[in-house]
DNA sequence: CGGCCTAATCACCATCGGGTGACTTTGCCG
DNA sequence: CGGCAAAGTCACCCGATGGTGATTAGGCCG
């Protein structure tokens, strides 16, 4: 694979109906974007070698050539996903100031979960992740909890949790919350009686593992 | 469908090699025991009417003709977990007297959490409603919602939340983050650095939830 | 015995999936 | 111009899937 993954990424989008270009680097973002867009739409079910040539107006051929196949594709696809929690949860403290330890998981829960019901994407591979175990899947899972703990470090300054907090298993636990929420107001709009659907349900829900995230680091 | 779940699920398991018995009932039950089975091992995946007549030994038109299909078989099965939480998830106090609100998190969050990680068919069923949406998953998810509730009712006896805590969004919080931890387990066998593998694991894992629980109802 | 209802199977279809080898087009370079 | 490598396409194979109509096999009853 002679491209990186964040190259791929400058393609703008699948052009409409554009004739064969004779451009391989093009043609590469193109199959990479289907393949995202595929993945991000029906889930892994909906991502399959045909439909991605399908999407990406070529020849399925051009996937095992430039990709070495789907799981190449999905590795590019991977690889692009390993930075997420850095790139799309950011870091700023929305002008406020995170006095104590519970105001940084208060404030973690806001972004994380912003972010997750931002992409998509992502949420795909969540669940993906949930329903099969696989070499890349371990993989993306690894970075993304690198990617977190490195977040909640830059994030937390000079704060230390209280004493004798199990941090790694309540922030998991957080964590562990929110994605479920997220995940769960996708396909059914709510959880367990917790309607998840207007910016109103949503401030409620983060409000409530806010409160808990809080309380517990007290 | 001439039988209802409850009757299906008398059937003793597959029986190994059977010769065809001409009963329609035991076929019926076969068939039945077959896709939970494909459904807890492979997940929705692996549920399709080859493989279930496969592992039924039968021939998939029984399927057609008992069931209506392969969406009348997952009918029966869903009608049969309507009453999951109920069924599985035990009242008794352990022994233990529930003094306060928080004691009452703590062992709803131990008792579902070993529900949970004792059925694998349920936590596929989980794993599917999450990705997708269908009239079949909504049904079941909304009984489910329901036992919980009814549950956590009979659970709590006399005891009553303090006031201003939003019960219904906390306790969706404390399900959703059991849930989603059980869930991870079983594909990565941890969860965002924290380890979901051994029983001390869980010891750890269910304390922290139940840790933020109790907090957040003082 | 013969008939009949029904459990169960068989044979077949169309379709779609992943995967591959052979082919055609295009642009470039000497 | 000729030729050559790269970009792209075509035609096909194989296996598995969902789905259906016709057919067989077995037990029961008069």
């Amino acid at each position: 694979m002679t491209a990186t993954a964040a190259e791929l990424l400058e393609t703008p989008a699948v052009p409409e109906k554009e004739l064969p270009v004779r451009d391989r680097a093009q043609t590469q973002g193109r199959i990479f974007q289907a393949g995202r867009a595929l993945l991000a739409e029906g889930g892994f079910q909906a991502f399959g070698v045909n439909a991605v040539a399908r999407k990406a107006g070529c020849d399925k051929q051009l996937i095992y050539r430039y990709f070495g196949g789907l799981d190449g594709l999905l590795d590019a696809i991977g690889e692009d996903l390993a930075g997420w929690v850095t790139q799309h949860v950011p870091e700023d403290q929305g002008g406020r100031f995170l006095l104590t330890y519970g105001d940084l998981m208060e404030r973690l829960v806001e972004l994380y979960a912003d972010a997750l019901r931002a992409d998509p994407l992502m949420r795909r591979i969540l669940v993906w992740e949930l329903s099969e175990s696989s070499p890349h899947i371990a993989r993306m899972a690894d970075a993304r909890a690198k990617g977190i703990a490195q977040w909640i470090e830059r994030m937390r300054g000079s704060l230390t949790p209280p004493k004798g907090a199990d941090t790694v298993a309540l922030n998991a636990v957080v964590i562990a919350a929110v994605q479920q929420l997220v995940l769960a107001a996708e396909t059914s709009g709510s959880f367990v009686g917790l309607p998840l659907k207007s910016q109103k349900d949503w401030a409620r829900a983060v409000a409530a593992v806010a409160r808990m995230a809080r309380a517990a680091y007290a």
